[in-house]
DNA sequence: AATGCGGGGGG
DNA sequence: CCCCCAGCATT
């Protein structure tokens, strides 16, 4: 049988030549295991690191979760990406804080209904946490089990997905369902990897299929080919009286929740240049009125890319005259700027040395 | 079933 | 330049 093989031979490498060590391995507390699964989701460890710390750090238990402003926990999450996460994490804190009376949910069903935890972190939460015979289906796994087992069925498809589930449930040890995950996501991360996989030394390679038929480049196999959207905004930093006006973005675009300047998306060709000055009367004037500001200079283009998109974006400087009317834009000072969370974009030009630039 | 959501690192 | 990463929610 070679579920049977590959279950015995990954508990052996784990208990001999498995030295990977992490914050939260072997850690109890379901918030905490909760915490790092949610921070690693289409993360990789090595950046999730020093956000778990900080978390920890900020918010010991769920309760200090649930108690913070909004805009502390972005500020400790910017950079990290995929906001909504955030947002699911603190909403999700609330609820168990507050309707749970801080017990944390401890079956696989109830922790699947928590906002922004999904099969992989279920399985997770349910196993590291409570024991529970749930096996983990993440990047990791649906490698090593498709090279291993040479499945050829796209891994992005819904059959190829029920396919190595299966597989998943069928290998996992359930006498130490944590221990198991956990060995099995160490080895894809440090055996199987993606690239230049350690096939020489590894403990399946009597086995393996995809070894055998020379496919293991070509293990797993993905359908859909990455598109890119491209697009542009345009930024206004408009100052007034040492300050600058800014929003919180809301909506399902991307960035929710960060926040941003006056700002206007533009078509992607353009370069943002003469768009300006087409803009420059009609919403320059509509925003400030008609002479009641100086256009103090333009930057450069900011690129950033992103997964999904290339965001490219210019910031024209304007000193305003008079306070902005009351509206979506808050007034704040240069000062306490640096504790509102910013897209890597913005805070790039933020920290940029000179922000002044050439003149439309 | 398909799409959108960040950001960083490596070949 | 490309792909990949401890995925999830929405449509």
């Amino acid at each position: 049988m070679q579920t049977r093989f590959f279950t015995q031979k990954l508990l052996e490498w784990n208990a001999g030549e498995n030295t990977r060590q992490m914050p939260w391995k072997g850690e109890k507390d379901p918030y905490k295991i909760w915490l790092s699964e949610v921070i690693l989701q289409q993360t990789r460890v090595e950046q999730g690191l020093a956000y778990y710390e900080r978390f920890v750090d900020a918010f010991p238990r769920v309760a200090d979760l649930a108690a913070a402003q909004d805009d502390r926990v972005f500020k400790l999450w910017e950079g990290l990406g995929y906001y909504s996460r955030c947002k699911n994490l603190l909403q999700t804190a609330r609820y168990i804080a507050g309707e749970l009376q801080g017990r944390f949910p401890d079956t696989y069903q109830d922790i699947l209904g928590l906002k922004g935890v999904g099969s992989y972190t279920a399985s997770a939460i349910a196993s590291f946490a409570f024991g529970l015979p749930h096996a983990v289906v993440d990047g990791n796994v649906l490698r090593v089990l498709s090279r291993f087992f040479g499945i050829d069925t796209p891994i992005d498809t819904t059959e190829g997905r029920s396919v190595l589930t299966a597989l998943a449930d069928q290998c996992l040890d359930k006498d130490d369902p944590a221990a198991y995950n956990q060995a099995l996501m160490d080895f894809g991360a440090v055996v199987c990897k993606p690239v230049r996989p350690a096939c020489d030394t590894c403990p399946f390679k009597s086995r393996c299929v995809a070894l055998k038929q020379e496919k293991v480049d070509l293990l797993p196999i993905k359908s859909k080919r990455l598109v890119r959207k491209d697009r542009f905004f345009l930024y206004l930093v408009a100052e007034y009286n040492n300050g600058v006006y800014i929003r919180k973005r809301t909506g399902k675009d991307i960035w929710q929740q960060l926040f941003e300047f006056i700002g206007h998306e533009v078509p992607a060709d353009e370069d943002g240049e003469d768009y300006g000055r087409q803009l420059k009367k009609r919403w320059f004037t509509a925003l400030f009125g008609k002479d009641g500001f100086t256009v103090l200079g333009a930057s450069p283009v900011y690129r950033q890319l992103l997964t999904h998109q290339q965001v490219k974006a210019r910031f024209v400087r304007i000193h305003l005259e008079r306070p902005l009317a009351d509206g979506e834009y808050i007034w704040v000072d240069r000062k306490e700027l640096a504790t509102y969370p910013f897209p890597r974009l913005l805070n790039d030009y933020l920290n940029a040395p000179i922000q002044a630039g050439q003149l439309f």
